[in-house]
DNA sequence: TTACAAAGCAAACGATCGTTTGCTTTGTAA
DNA sequence: TTACAAAGCAAACGATCGTTTGCTTTGTAA
Protein backbone atom coordinates (compact mmCIF):
# COMPACT_ATOMS: atom_id res chain seq x y z
CA UNK A 1 0.00 0.00 0.00
CA UNK A 2 1.66 3.17 -0.86
CA UNK A 3 2.13 5.92 1.53
CA UNK A 4 -1.10 8.29 2.04
CA UNK A 5 -0.51 11.58 -0.37
CA UNK A 6 -0.67 14.61 2.22
CA UNK A 7 -3.53 16.14 1.74
CA UNK A 8 -4.71 19.06 -0.57
CA UNK A 9 -5.88 21.70 1.74
CA UNK A 10 -8.36 23.83 0.31
CA UNK A 11 -7.62 27.43 0.15
CA UNK A 12 -9.49 29.58 3.09
CA UNK A 13 -10.79 32.23 0.51
CA UNK A 14 -12.51 28.61 -1.18
CA UNK A 15 -16.09 30.25 -2.32
CA UNK A 16 -17.92 26.58 -3.02
CA UNK A 17 -19.66 27.27 -0.25
CA UNK A 18 -21.24 30.10 -1.98
CA UNK A 19 -21.94 28.14 -4.73
CA UNK A 20 -23.99 25.97 -2.66
CA UNK A 21 -25.67 28.18 -1.10
CA UNK A 22 -27.04 30.14 -4.01
CA UNK A 23 -27.67 27.32 -5.81
CA UNK A 24 -29.85 26.04 -3.26
CA UNK A 25 -32.06 29.10 -2.67
CA UNK A 26 -32.24 29.44 -6.55
CA UNK A 27 -33.21 25.93 -7.44
CA UNK A 28 -35.94 26.33 -4.33
CA UNK A 29 -37.03 29.17 -5.57
CA UNK A 30 -37.11 28.67 -9.56
CA UNK A 31 -36.38 24.76 -9.99
CA UNK A 32 -33.15 23.39 -11.58
CA UNK A 33 -34.17 23.74 -15.31
CA UNK A 34 -35.38 27.37 -14.29
CA UNK A 35 -31.86 28.46 -13.27
CA UNK A 36 -29.04 29.04 -14.87
CA UNK A 37 -25.65 28.43 -14.40
CA UNK A 38 -25.22 32.44 -14.94
CA UNK A 39 -27.94 33.35 -12.27
CA UNK A 40 -25.65 31.49 -9.64
CA UNK A 41 -22.37 32.40 -10.09
CA UNK A 42 -23.81 36.28 -10.47
CA UNK A 43 -24.55 36.55 -6.86
CA UNK A 44 -21.17 35.46 -5.66
CA UNK A 45 -19.60 37.79 -8.72
CA UNK A 46 -17.98 34.99 -10.16
CA UNK A 47 -17.57 33.78 -14.11
CA UNK A 48 -19.99 31.07 -15.64
CA UNK A 49 -16.83 28.92 -16.37
CA UNK A 50 -15.42 29.30 -12.78
CA UNK A 51 -18.20 26.77 -11.72
CA UNK A 52 -16.68 24.08 -13.65
CA UNK A 53 -13.55 24.05 -11.58
CA UNK A 54 -15.46 22.89 -8.34
CA UNK A 55 -18.31 20.50 -10.10
CA UNK A 56 -18.35 19.04 -13.82
CA UNK A 57 -21.53 19.37 -14.40
CA UNK A 58 -24.76 21.51 -13.81
CA UNK A 59 -26.40 18.08 -12.55
CA UNK A 60 -23.49 17.37 -10.44
CA UNK A 61 -23.85 20.67 -8.42
CA UNK A 62 -27.82 19.60 -8.10
CA UNK A 63 -26.60 16.47 -6.41
CA UNK A 64 -23.92 18.47 -3.91
CA UNK A 65 -26.70 20.23 -3.01
CA UNK A 66 -29.65 17.41 -2.64
CA UNK A 67 -27.14 15.86 -0.37
CA UNK A 68 -26.31 18.67 1.58
CA UNK A 69 -30.11 19.31 1.88
CA UNK A 70 -30.54 15.59 3.03
CA UNK A 71 -27.84 15.77 5.43
CA UNK A 72 -29.65 18.69 7.40
CA UNK A 73 -32.66 17.73 7.78
CA UNK A 74 -31.88 13.99 8.53
CA UNK A 75 -29.78 15.85 11.58
CA UNK A 76 -32.34 18.15 12.41
CA UNK A 77 -34.83 15.57 12.68
CA UNK A 78 -32.64 13.17 14.51
CA UNK A 79 -31.98 15.84 16.87
CA UNK A 80 -35.48 16.28 17.70
CA UNK A 81 -36.24 12.74 18.77
CA UNK A 82 -33.07 11.88 20.11
CA UNK A 83 -34.43 13.01 23.93
CA UNK A 84 -37.86 11.52 22.94
CA UNK A 85 -39.40 7.74 24.05
CA UNK A 86 -43.00 7.77 23.41
CA UNK A 87 -44.27 7.10 20.02
CA UNK A 88 -46.67 9.62 19.21
CA UNK A 89 -43.90 12.23 20.87
CA UNK A 90 -41.43 11.21 18.46
CA UNK A 91 -43.30 11.35 15.29
CA UNK A 92 -44.50 14.69 16.27
CA UNK A 93 -41.53 15.97 17.13
CA UNK A 94 -39.77 14.26 14.04
CA UNK A 95 -42.61 16.09 11.55
CA UNK A 96 -42.41 19.51 13.61
CA UNK A 97 -38.60 19.15 12.58
CA UNK A 98 -38.97 18.08 8.82
CA UNK A 99 -41.61 20.95 8.42
CA UNK A 100 -39.38 23.84 10.12
CA UNK A 101 -36.14 22.65 8.00
CA UNK A 102 -38.70 22.69 5.04
CA UNK A 103 -40.43 26.03 5.31
CA UNK A 104 -38.23 28.05 7.99
CA UNK A 105 -36.63 30.53 5.94
CA UNK A 106 -34.40 32.32 8.10
CA UNK A 107 -30.60 31.96 7.90
CA UNK A 108 -31.55 30.44 4.44
CA UNK A 109 -31.19 26.79 5.55
CA UNK A 110 -34.52 25.55 4.62
CA UNK A 111 -33.56 26.18 0.90
CA UNK A 112 -31.53 23.10 0.88
CA UNK A 113 -34.31 21.27 2.67
CA UNK A 114 -36.48 22.51 -0.20
CA UNK A 115 -34.39 21.87 -3.13
CA UNK A 116 -34.94 18.09 -1.88
CA UNK A 117 -38.64 18.26 -1.85
CA UNK A 118 -38.82 20.09 -4.90
CA UNK A 119 -36.95 18.85 -7.45
CA UNK A 120 -37.43 15.92 -8.81
CA UNK A 121 -34.73 13.08 -9.86
CA UNK A 122 -36.20 12.73 -13.45
CA UNK A 123 -34.69 16.75 -14.23
CA UNK A 124 -31.10 15.39 -13.82
CA UNK A 125 -30.83 12.02 -15.55
CA UNK A 126 -27.19 11.71 -15.19
CA UNK A 127 -27.52 12.07 -10.70
CA UNK A 128 -31.12 10.76 -10.69
CA UNK A 129 -30.65 7.22 -9.31
CA UNK A 130 -28.19 9.22 -6.31
CA UNK A 131 -30.73 11.46 -5.68
CA UNK A 132 -33.42 8.59 -5.44
CA UNK A 133 -31.18 6.63 -2.77
CA UNK A 134 -30.78 9.67 -0.60
CA UNK A 135 -34.03 10.68 -0.66
CA UNK A 136 -35.30 7.15 0.72
CA UNK A 137 -32.72 7.10 3.29
CA UNK A 138 -34.12 10.24 4.47
CA UNK A 139 -37.57 8.28 4.42
CA UNK A 140 -36.30 5.15 6.18
CA UNK A 141 -36.49 7.28 9.09
CA UNK A 142 -40.03 7.93 8.93
CA UNK A 143 -40.47 4.49 8.23
CA UNK A 144 -39.43 3.34 11.93
CA UNK A 145 -41.06 6.09 13.44
CA UNK A 146 -44.23 5.16 12.15
CA UNK A 147 -43.44 1.47 12.38
CA UNK A 148 -43.18 2.09 16.57
CA UNK A 149 -46.29 3.47 16.77
CA UNK A 150 -49.08 1.22 18.91
CA UNK A 151 -51.85 1.27 16.06
CA UNK A 152 -55.29 -0.76 15.81
CA UNK A 153 -54.63 -4.06 14.17
CA UNK A 154 -55.34 -3.58 10.03
CA UNK A 155 -53.94 0.02 9.62
CA UNK A 156 -51.45 0.22 7.27
CA UNK A 157 -48.55 1.65 8.30
CA UNK A 158 -47.01 2.76 4.61
CA UNK A 159 -50.24 4.60 4.02
CA UNK A 160 -50.23 6.54 7.26
CA UNK A 161 -46.90 7.62 6.35
CA UNK A 162 -47.36 8.24 2.92
CA UNK A 163 -50.58 10.38 3.74
CA UNK A 164 -48.10 12.58 6.71
CA UNK A 165 -45.31 13.04 4.75
CA UNK A 166 -47.43 13.91 1.26
CA UNK A 167 -49.47 16.60 3.47
CA UNK A 168 -46.64 18.22 4.81
CA UNK A 169 -44.26 18.13 2.09
CA UNK A 170 -47.33 19.96 0.09
CA UNK A 171 -47.52 22.78 2.74
CA UNK A 172 -45.09 24.22 0.51
CA UNK A 173 -47.78 25.48 -1.80
CA UNK A 174 -49.65 27.13 0.09
CA UNK A 175 -47.55 28.01 3.46
CA UNK A 176 -47.24 32.06 4.09
CA UNK A 177 -44.69 33.27 6.78
CA UNK A 178 -47.16 35.33 8.41
CA UNK A 179 -49.78 32.68 9.57
CA UNK A 180 -49.67 29.70 11.09
CA UNK A 181 -46.12 28.51 12.13
CA UNK A 182 -44.52 25.44 10.48
CA UNK A 183 -44.58 24.09 14.47
CA UNK A 184 -48.61 24.73 14.29
CA UNK A 185 -49.18 22.87 11.12
CA UNK A 186 -47.05 19.91 11.81
CA UNK A 187 -49.05 19.10 15.12
CA UNK A 188 -52.20 19.42 13.58
CA UNK A 189 -51.25 17.39 10.78
CA UNK A 190 -50.64 14.24 13.65
CA UNK A 191 -53.67 15.90 15.82
CA UNK A 192 -55.69 14.75 12.83
CA UNK A 193 -54.33 11.25 12.38
CA UNK A 194 -53.77 10.23 15.95
CA UNK A 195 -56.57 9.83 18.23
CA UNK A 196 -58.60 8.02 15.27
CA UNK A 197 -54.86 5.74 14.54
CA UNK A 198 -54.38 5.06 18.36
CA UNK A 199 -55.18 1.76 19.55
CA UNK A 200 -56.44 2.67 23.44
CA UNK B 1 -74.18 48.95 -31.00
CA UNK B 2 -72.53 47.63 -33.97
CA UNK B 3 -73.84 44.06 -35.40
CA UNK B 4 -71.76 40.97 -34.51
CA UNK B 5 -69.51 40.15 -37.34
CA UNK B 6 -70.50 36.34 -38.67
CA UNK B 7 -68.09 34.09 -36.66
CA UNK B 8 -64.88 32.86 -38.55
CA UNK B 9 -65.37 29.31 -38.21
CA UNK B 10 -62.39 27.34 -37.59
CA UNK B 11 -61.26 24.50 -40.32
CA UNK B 12 -61.46 20.78 -39.60
CA UNK B 13 -57.72 20.53 -39.81
CA UNK B 14 -56.59 23.04 -36.96
CA UNK B 15 -54.06 21.14 -35.19
CA UNK B 16 -54.30 23.51 -31.97
CA UNK B 17 -55.77 20.32 -29.69
CA UNK B 18 -53.00 18.17 -30.75
CA UNK B 19 -50.59 21.13 -29.58
CA UNK B 20 -52.53 21.09 -26.40
CA UNK B 21 -52.13 17.31 -25.98
CA UNK B 22 -48.64 17.24 -26.65
CA UNK B 23 -47.75 20.04 -24.41
CA UNK B 24 -49.97 19.09 -21.40
CA UNK B 25 -48.14 15.58 -22.03
CA UNK B 26 -44.64 17.07 -21.89
CA UNK B 27 -45.29 19.83 -19.32
CA UNK B 28 -46.38 17.02 -17.09
CA UNK B 29 -43.91 14.85 -17.57
CA UNK B 30 -41.05 17.76 -17.42
CA UNK B 31 -42.19 20.87 -16.36
CA UNK B 32 -42.98 24.18 -18.08
CA UNK B 33 -39.08 24.85 -17.88
CA UNK B 34 -37.43 21.38 -19.00
CA UNK B 35 -40.35 21.72 -22.24
CA UNK B 36 -39.12 23.70 -25.24
CA UNK B 37 -41.83 24.95 -27.90
CA UNK B 38 -39.65 22.81 -30.32
CA UNK B 39 -40.31 19.47 -27.97
CA UNK B 40 -44.16 20.59 -28.57
CA UNK B 41 -44.13 20.37 -32.08
CA UNK B 42 -41.84 17.63 -33.23
CA UNK B 43 -44.56 15.05 -31.95
CA UNK B 44 -47.05 16.46 -34.06
CA UNK B 45 -44.82 17.38 -37.27
CA UNK B 46 -45.03 21.15 -37.32
CA UNK B 47 -42.23 24.03 -37.38
CA UNK B 48 -41.78 26.15 -33.74
CA UNK B 49 -43.16 29.26 -35.36
CA UNK B 50 -46.37 27.95 -36.49
CA UNK B 51 -47.17 27.67 -32.61
CA UNK B 52 -47.09 31.41 -32.67
CA UNK B 53 -50.58 31.50 -35.26
CA UNK B 54 -52.21 30.22 -31.98
CA UNK B 55 -50.54 30.84 -29.55
CA UNK B 56 -48.89 34.61 -28.38
CA UNK B 57 -46.30 33.14 -25.95
CA UNK B 58 -45.15 29.71 -24.46
CA UNK B 59 -46.87 31.01 -21.17
CA UNK B 60 -50.51 31.59 -23.09
CA UNK B 61 -49.91 28.09 -24.11
CA UNK B 62 -49.27 26.64 -20.52
CA UNK B 63 -52.18 29.16 -19.31
CA UNK B 64 -54.78 27.32 -22.20
CA UNK B 65 -53.57 23.51 -20.93
CA UNK B 66 -53.89 25.01 -17.15
CA UNK B 67 -57.47 26.22 -18.08
CA UNK B 68 -58.20 22.97 -19.79
CA UNK B 69 -56.85 20.63 -17.00
CA UNK B 70 -58.85 22.48 -14.40
CA UNK B 71 -61.82 22.07 -16.62
CA UNK B 72 -61.64 18.33 -16.82
CA UNK B 73 -60.80 17.84 -14.09
CA UNK B 74 -64.21 20.19 -12.22
CA UNK B 75 -65.96 18.46 -14.17
CA UNK B 76 -65.25 14.81 -12.99
CA UNK B 77 -65.47 15.86 -9.48
CA UNK B 78 -68.46 17.91 -9.95
CA UNK B 79 -70.07 14.44 -12.21
CA UNK B 80 -68.47 11.82 -9.01
CA UNK B 81 -70.74 13.39 -6.51
CA UNK B 82 -73.54 14.72 -8.70
CA UNK B 83 -75.65 11.38 -7.02
CA UNK B 84 -74.51 11.27 -3.99
CA UNK B 85 -75.90 13.06 -0.62
CA UNK B 86 -74.44 12.04 2.20
CA UNK B 87 -71.53 14.21 3.36
CA UNK B 88 -68.52 11.90 3.63
CA UNK B 89 -69.53 9.68 0.34
CA UNK B 90 -69.40 12.97 -1.44
CA UNK B 91 -65.94 13.53 0.10
CA UNK B 92 -64.49 10.15 -0.86
CA UNK B 93 -66.49 10.28 -4.12
CA UNK B 94 -64.42 13.72 -5.15
CA UNK B 95 -61.21 12.44 -3.75
CA UNK B 96 -61.50 9.15 -5.84
CA UNK B 97 -62.41 11.52 -9.02
CA UNK B 98 -59.54 13.79 -8.26
CA UNK B 99 -56.65 11.17 -7.62
CA UNK B 100 -58.07 9.41 -10.86
CA UNK B 101 -57.62 12.03 -12.89
CA UNK B 102 -54.19 12.92 -11.62
CA UNK B 103 -52.59 9.58 -12.23
CA UNK B 104 -55.01 7.21 -14.76
CA UNK B 105 -52.97 7.68 -17.58
CA UNK B 106 -55.08 6.02 -19.71
CA UNK B 107 -56.02 8.10 -22.95
CA UNK B 108 -53.36 10.68 -21.17
CA UNK B 109 -56.51 12.19 -19.65
CA UNK B 110 -54.29 12.80 -16.62
CA UNK B 111 -51.73 14.74 -18.19
CA UNK B 112 -53.96 18.22 -17.83
CA UNK B 113 -54.48 17.64 -14.44
CA UNK B 114 -50.84 16.78 -13.92
CA UNK B 115 -50.11 19.87 -15.09
CA UNK B 116 -52.37 21.64 -13.02
CA UNK B 117 -50.87 19.95 -9.79
CA UNK B 118 -47.39 20.44 -11.28
CA UNK B 119 -46.45 23.32 -12.65
CA UNK B 120 -45.78 26.42 -10.34
CA UNK B 121 -47.63 29.66 -11.40
CA UNK B 122 -44.68 31.29 -10.95
CA UNK B 123 -42.87 29.37 -13.22
CA UNK B 124 -44.85 31.65 -15.29
CA UNK B 125 -44.92 34.89 -14.42
CA UNK B 126 -47.13 37.00 -17.23
CA UNK B 127 -50.06 34.33 -16.55
CA UNK B 128 -49.44 33.45 -12.86
CA UNK B 129 -52.46 35.73 -11.99
CA UNK B 130 -54.61 33.70 -14.03
CA UNK B 131 -53.60 30.15 -13.14
CA UNK B 132 -53.65 31.16 -9.04
CA UNK B 133 -57.41 32.28 -10.13
CA UNK B 134 -58.12 28.80 -11.49
CA UNK B 135 -56.46 26.67 -9.01
CA UNK B 136 -58.62 28.29 -6.29
CA UNK B 137 -61.83 28.13 -8.02
CA UNK B 138 -61.39 24.28 -8.22
CA UNK B 139 -60.47 23.82 -4.65
CA UNK B 140 -63.54 25.70 -3.53
CA UNK B 141 -65.48 22.53 -4.56
CA UNK B 142 -63.16 20.71 -1.12
CA UNK B 143 -64.26 24.33 0.81
CA UNK B 144 -67.47 23.52 0.06
CA UNK B 145 -66.96 19.34 1.04
CA UNK B 146 -65.67 19.53 3.91
CA UNK B 147 -67.58 22.10 5.46
CA UNK B 148 -70.85 19.98 4.82
CA UNK B 149 -68.97 17.55 6.67
CA UNK B 150 -70.48 16.56 10.45
CA UNK B 151 -67.61 17.51 12.45
CA UNK B 152 -67.05 17.70 16.16
CA UNK B 153 -66.51 21.05 17.16
CA UNK B 154 -62.78 22.54 17.65
CA UNK B 155 -62.02 21.14 14.34
CA UNK B 156 -60.11 23.55 11.94
CA UNK B 157 -61.62 22.38 8.28
CA UNK B 158 -59.10 24.04 6.71
CA UNK B 159 -56.51 21.97 7.66
CA UNK B 160 -58.69 19.26 7.25
CA UNK B 161 -59.00 20.31 3.78
CA UNK B 162 -55.36 21.28 3.09
CA UNK B 163 -53.85 17.63 4.78
CA UNK B 164 -56.34 15.85 2.49
CA UNK B 165 -55.67 17.64 -0.84
CA UNK B 166 -52.07 17.71 0.15
CA UNK B 167 -51.73 14.39 0.66
CA UNK B 168 -53.71 13.06 -2.31
CA UNK B 169 -51.34 15.63 -4.81
CA UNK B 170 -47.86 14.31 -3.09
CA UNK B 171 -49.00 11.03 -4.40
CA UNK B 172 -48.06 12.05 -7.63
CA UNK B 173 -44.13 11.37 -6.86
CA UNK B 174 -44.57 7.69 -5.17
CA UNK B 175 -47.54 6.21 -7.11
CA UNK B 176 -46.91 3.15 -9.61
CA UNK B 177 -49.11 2.29 -11.77
CA UNK B 178 -48.83 -1.72 -10.76
CA UNK B 179 -50.00 -1.53 -7.68
CA UNK B 180 -52.79 0.39 -5.41
CA UNK B 181 -55.14 2.21 -7.85
CA UNK B 182 -55.83 5.52 -7.00
CA UNK B 183 -59.49 4.90 -5.97
CA UNK B 184 -57.70 2.63 -3.66
CA UNK B 185 -55.53 5.38 -2.13
CA UNK B 186 -57.90 7.95 -2.67
CA UNK B 187 -60.16 5.79 -0.31
CA UNK B 188 -57.50 5.08 2.56
CA UNK B 189 -56.81 8.74 3.02
CA UNK B 190 -60.54 9.64 3.74
CA UNK B 191 -60.91 6.53 6.28
CA UNK B 192 -57.19 7.23 8.12
CA UNK B 193 -59.18 11.19 8.59
CA UNK B 194 -63.18 9.80 9.08
CA UNK B 195 -63.53 7.53 11.86
CA UNK B 196 -61.83 10.68 14.05
CA UNK B 197 -63.28 13.65 13.16
CA UNK B 198 -66.72 11.60 12.77
CA UNK B 199 -68.75 13.67 15.51
CA UNK B 200 -70.63 10.25 16.37
C1' DT C 1 11.73 32.80 0.17
C1' DT C 2 10.23 29.57 -3.01
C1' DA C 3 7.57 25.93 -5.30
C1' DC C 4 3.26 24.46 -6.47
C1' DA C 5 -1.36 23.28 -6.43
C1' DA C 6 -5.85 25.54 -5.60
C1' DA C 7 -8.92 28.74 -7.43
C1' DG C 8 -10.69 31.38 -10.68
C1' DC C 9 -10.25 34.66 -14.87
C1' DA C 10 -11.00 35.68 -19.82
C1' DA C 11 -12.83 34.46 -23.82
C1' DA C 12 -14.94 31.80 -26.54
C1' DC C 13 -17.42 27.18 -28.33
C1' DG C 14 -21.53 25.02 -30.64
C1' DA C 15 -26.21 24.23 -29.40
C1' DT C 16 -30.53 25.58 -28.30
C1' DC C 17 -33.90 28.97 -26.71
C1' DG C 18 -38.44 31.75 -27.58
C1' DT C 19 -40.03 34.48 -31.12
C1' DT C 20 -40.67 37.30 -35.64
C1' DT C 21 -41.26 38.22 -40.45
C1' DG C 22 -42.85 37.46 -45.01
C1' DC C 23 -44.91 34.23 -47.85
C1' DT C 24 -47.72 30.09 -49.30
C1' DT C 25 -51.23 26.62 -48.99
C1' DT C 26 -55.93 25.26 -48.23
C1' DG C 27 -60.62 24.77 -46.44
C1' DT C 28 -65.00 26.93 -46.55
C1' DA C 29 -68.79 30.35 -47.25
C1' DA C 30 -70.89 32.88 -50.71
C1' DT D 1 -66.21 29.04 -59.12
C1' DT D 2 -64.27 32.52 -56.48
C1' DA D 3 -62.76 35.37 -52.56
C1' DC D 4 -60.64 35.29 -48.34
C1' DA D 5 -59.39 34.23 -43.91
C1' DA D 6 -57.42 30.26 -41.38
C1' DA D 7 -53.42 27.68 -40.83
C1' DG D 8 -48.98 26.82 -41.22
C1' DC D 9 -44.32 26.90 -43.88
C1' DA D 10 -39.53 28.57 -44.41
C1' DA D 11 -35.99 30.93 -42.69
C1' DA D 12 -34.00 33.51 -39.81
C1' DC D 13 -33.43 36.86 -35.41
C1' DG D 14 -30.81 38.03 -31.11
C1' DA D 15 -30.35 36.01 -26.68
C1' DT D 16 -29.01 32.65 -23.70
C1' DC D 17 -27.65 27.95 -22.58
C1' DG D 18 -24.03 24.56 -20.47
C1' DT D 19 -19.38 23.88 -21.08
C1' DT D 20 -14.23 24.04 -22.63
C1' DT D 21 -9.66 25.77 -23.22
C1' DG D 22 -5.60 28.20 -22.01
C1' DC D 23 -3.75 31.28 -18.88
C1' DT D 24 -3.18 33.96 -14.47
C1' DT D 25 -3.47 34.91 -9.62
C1' DT D 26 -2.83 33.61 -4.91
C1' DG D 27 -2.68 31.08 -0.55
C1' DT D 28 0.05 27.83 1.90
C1' DA D 29 3.54 24.24 3.07
C1' DA D 30 8.26 23.54 3.02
Amino acid sequence: MPPARPARVPRADNRLPLILDEAARLFAVQGFHGTSVRDIVRAIDMLPGSLYYHFATKEALLAAVYAEGVRRISEAVSAAIAGKREPWERLEAACVAHLEGLLLSENSAGDYAQVVIRVRPADAPTVAGELVRRRDEYERLFVDLVQALPLARGVDRRSVRLMLLGALNWSQTWYHPGRDSPRTIARRFVALLRSELDQE
